[in-house]
DNA sequence: AATGAATGAGGGTTCATTCAT
DNA sequence: AATGAATGAACCCTCATTCAT
């Protein structure tokens, strides 16, 4: 099957610059990578990388939806686990963000990159707008089961749901921007606890 | 009175170019805004900024301190009307930021192009952070004074302080990032309002 | 063969490179020839050069060395032409460099410029002292044979090659400075004669 | 007398001027030194320098003129002193020559930027030709006065002048380009004592 | 598929020079 | 006479992109 075999070796190309790519773009910025840097950064040569990048803003936006697709994989767990109560799902959520993003601290670096440029261009901006819609619709939906659950009184599922990205973005930001004063692990929980207790 | 034009001079230019380098900055970035650009949009020649600002990352950090130092100003309104209610305070103070950010919108264009390169540049994560501790502080304050009135329960003015900024930098974001969908004018106040409300 | 061609095409466009540099050089000084100038005058473009010498100094430093160890290569026949005597050795050498600095006039203008720079860059200052120490050590080895084997007096060896050397540079800077008045080709020969005898 | 005293301004600006050129050259070259270092260096602003000088190669040619008529002033001691022998009166030079190179360091720095430039600048170089010659001129006589008084035998004038002159500034270069080997305080009294014994 | 040599437009910065005051 | 603010041409260097091998 050396059909199937290209078709991977695509993949896997893909992957390994795109992981480079990631650190170099975190480490520097956007503007300040350079894809020498990034070639190097993953064993490629510079013509290597533009075969399967047709050139940096390609390779940006490719970041932009692989860093946006494993938050939206994350998103799903929020979905799968119908045996516990809407609120626990949640703390369990929130729990996983931050372990994700203390896990990876490029990722917020370049998000704020993306949040940047997203005005002047439009690709990105529509992007990135799908994706709060699909986040926003995710917790609305479970804020409605949690309503029709009764386990939260009758609010305003699509506000709440708003104002609790607003919170977790909220928290990201001041963390990102003072990681010594700001713990997302000691505060966030609490937080939203409190946050999600108001609601019933 | 040409003695003091001249003394004035030094400043009138440097805020004659710091207005034109916000425009500019926000509208192309701060990596794609050529030097030239500002010049021009300044109505003056490149060297003669050059008088004013040594280099680009000089004058992106004389930018910061203006932006920032706006928002502190705004901030102390917060500590001044002492005849109302905390939470009257809070909730002017927040029609204020909506009303401030509505008018300038170049402004969180550029924000986020600090929160960005933060994490490269130590003199803008520092003045960032100072930033944000003063914000904390004055909440903070606000809250203490509300808990010592009555007007708030035994809260943790710290925590409440955070998550006061979380959710204002929260829907900035969601506003920047989809401003169709979101409009604080609308959402902030009674979100604030309830939040406020849940402290009592 | 592709391979050899490889590995040698570093070394022939950095002589290549080298060829171009020393005729703009000389032609329009060290300061005002613009790399620009060097890259076209060997057929390449600027980001070339830069390929092969990562800035303008770099390339003056290469120039330096190219230069200084042409001289050092003609420096040795003074020391394998063991069948003649030492008189006739150094009245060929002598001529030989005469022929040398008339058939690349643009050497000189170069060597002047180093001298004028040595004093504010150690690179080149140590490198020239190093020219100038070989230099001195290969005459003063001359004159010692020719000490040895009688066919000089008991002369200050070291001071013999030093007063050759100043000589030899006076008269060179002589006819750089009026090649209408002087001619080393004929003032030369009889000059270094006539001292070379009064050593016996 | 007010126009007198303007004469004398004039004068004076010129030589404070040209005072901080020598030195602000000198430390920096022709080339680097920028006309705001020498503005600061004599105290006066920029503008006020091109009040005195009309260009940058202006200044650049006044310096010329005032350092190589300080050397032929100094040649001029070579004229005087009647009574002594031709031998001693170039002793007395050369011991002169060195005084006066250690005592100012820069007039080195500066010379061999000027024989670098000469080739492509007429002015300079036609000034430069026109100084060796009254240096050659000015020896010439005074060989010729040995020669008539039976100090010196039936040599060749010419090529006596210009070799002696090849030996000062060949010493000159060396002691220029490695201070630390070459000392013309110890070096040249001996070496031209017996320059000149050998034309006897 | 992979390379890396080559390109050249572009941008930051400098500095000689001018001129209104 | 003196200033120093303003200019803009010039130049070094970078780096995204291409393409022959």
């Amino acid at each position: 099957m050396p059909h199937k075999k290209r078709e991977n070796i695509q993949q896997e190309r893909q992957a390994q610059i795109l992981e480079a790519a990631s650190r170099i773009f975190a480490e520097k910025g956007l503007s300040d990578a350079r894809m020498e840097d990034i070639a190097s950064a993953c064993g490629l040569s510079k013509g290597t990388v533009y075969l399967y990048y047709k050139n940096k803003d390609d390779l940006i936006e490719g970041l932009l939806h692989a860093l946006f697709s494993q938050l939206l994989t994350h998103l799903q767990t929020l979905l799968t686990q119908n045996t516990l109560s809407v609120t626990e799902r949640l703390m369990s959520y929130v729990e996983g963000t931050i372990t994700l993003m203390e896990a990876d601290g490029s990722m917020m670096n370049i998000a704020y990159e993306f949040y940047a440029i997203a005005s002047r261009r439009s690709t990105i901006r529509d992007y990135l707008a799908g994706y709060f819609a699909e986040y926003r619709r995710v917790l609305q939906d479970l804020f409605a089961q949690g309503v029709a659950s009764g386990e939260y009184a009758q609010i305003d599922i699509s506000q709440t749901a708003i104002t609790l990205i607003a919170l977790l973005e909220g928290f990201t930001l001041l963390w990102f921007t003072d990681a010594k004063t700001i713990s997302p692990k000691h505060l966030l929980p609490p937080v939203i606890n409190q946050f999600l207790t108001n609601l019933k």
